[in-house]
DNA sequence: TATAAAACAATATGATCATATTGTTTTGTC
DNA sequence: GACAAAACAATATGATCATATTGTTTTATA
């Protein structure tokens, strides 16, 4: 039962594992890229190797199979996300329509960027493949939980129901991916923005 | 100038468009199924051949490419959707909260199907295929065009703003859209239920 | 400094992909 | 009923895929 040598286990964060986590870092980025630009069917590991500039050993020395690398990237970019909503809450003014100054903000800064292109595919991917699903619902749920504890108090104080909250956060995140794969196939942005807007008048309740 | 045999061109339906007409049908429901299970990156030819029941030669005369086969579903699964709009209104009870039903109806019969599941695999493809996104675009457009003109005179009318109007069914689309991709993963439907309903109250302005 | 494991690299393999090719049957028109 | 075109069918091809295999270098610990 004695493990004398297990405090050598808690932190000898040694040059490896830095080498180790930049490189895996390096790889998520390069799968994001690929992701984004050319669909999950597309974006192959050949794909990833060049675009991170890595060598495939070392790409399945880290993630053996395919499904290993998208969960990490999925991983990678929803903490990244949850950072993201950290950080703009800070920046936020909140006195005057501090929700929406964040819906809009991140649509811009989040919704519209490569990074969530690549997260969009492999959310579609993760519908159609269960293993793959089972493996990032945990993240997503996390992911959501985390977001909505960031935006809750940004909502002008709603004694009715906290599920109504609730859902109002989720019509927005759920509207604004829809809206990247309905209306940003047609690529009329301006649009876009305008029922964005529109979304946080109805929201914040603006409209009466 | 003179074209005496155009006339024949008219209206020879004889059997051979038939069971043309009938064969593209039957590749293209193939088409949906193997979208909707096996999402897009492995839904390959071999695999609605199989589901079909047809032979590859035949698909292969119909749809020489992939692309021509997507998009030829693509049109299928729209207008299929425009006709169910259309044949939905119908039997909608137009006093009591029109909107609200048809939204709700479309939900559990439109969005939360196997042919919403392709569609959605081909809207996403899209964005990474510009040869794609190309082809169907327009198809699209003529497809949300229809549908708003059905669901326009069934929210309480709206002096204020056309536009608004036009955001709120957008809105709508796209936030149901974006729930099957984030809570569809999930499997939660009666979560899913209660934020259409928090959505047709928000629409209909029944919070006050 | 010896040694084992981790990290990285290069090439090989078998499966699957979209599509090309070639052949056969069915249909419409004269 | 001859004949051309449309419709369907079977097999072949080259590319690309994920991953297995094997070899080399770097790091950590003793």
């Amino acid at each position: 039962m004695s493990a004398p040598s297990q405090v050598h286990n808690i932190a000898p964060p040694g040059k490896q594992q830095e080498k180790s986590a930049a490189m895996r870092r390096r790889i998520c980025e390069g799968a994001v890229s690929c992701l984004s630009a050319r669909g999950y069917h597309r974006a192959s590991i050949k794909q990833v190797v060049d675009a991170a500039g890595v060598s495939l050993g070392a790409l399945q020395h880290h993630f053996p199979t395919k499904d290993d690398l998208v969960e990490a990237t999925a991983e990678f970019l929803l903490s990244r996300s949850v950072r993201w909503f950290q950080r703009a809450k800070l920046n936020i003014n909140k006195d005057k329509d501090a929700f929406g100054a964040m819906i809009r903000r991140s649509w811009r800064e989040q919704f519209t960027t490569e990074e969530y292109g690549a997260l969009l595919e492999i959310l579609v991917a993760a519908r159609t493949n269960e293993t793959l699903r089972k493996r990032i619902s945990p993240t997503l749920k996390n992911w959501r939980r985390d977001i909505e504890i960031e935006l809750r108090d940004l909502l002008p104080a709603n004694d009715e129901n906290a599920d109504e909250l609730e859902a109002i956060l989720t019509i927005g995140r759920c509207m604004m991916t829809g809206l990247l794969v309905h209306d940003g196939l047609l690529g009329d942005e301006l649009r876009m923005r305008n029922v964005v807007d529109a979304w946080v008048g109805l929201a914040t309740g603006s409209s009466r």
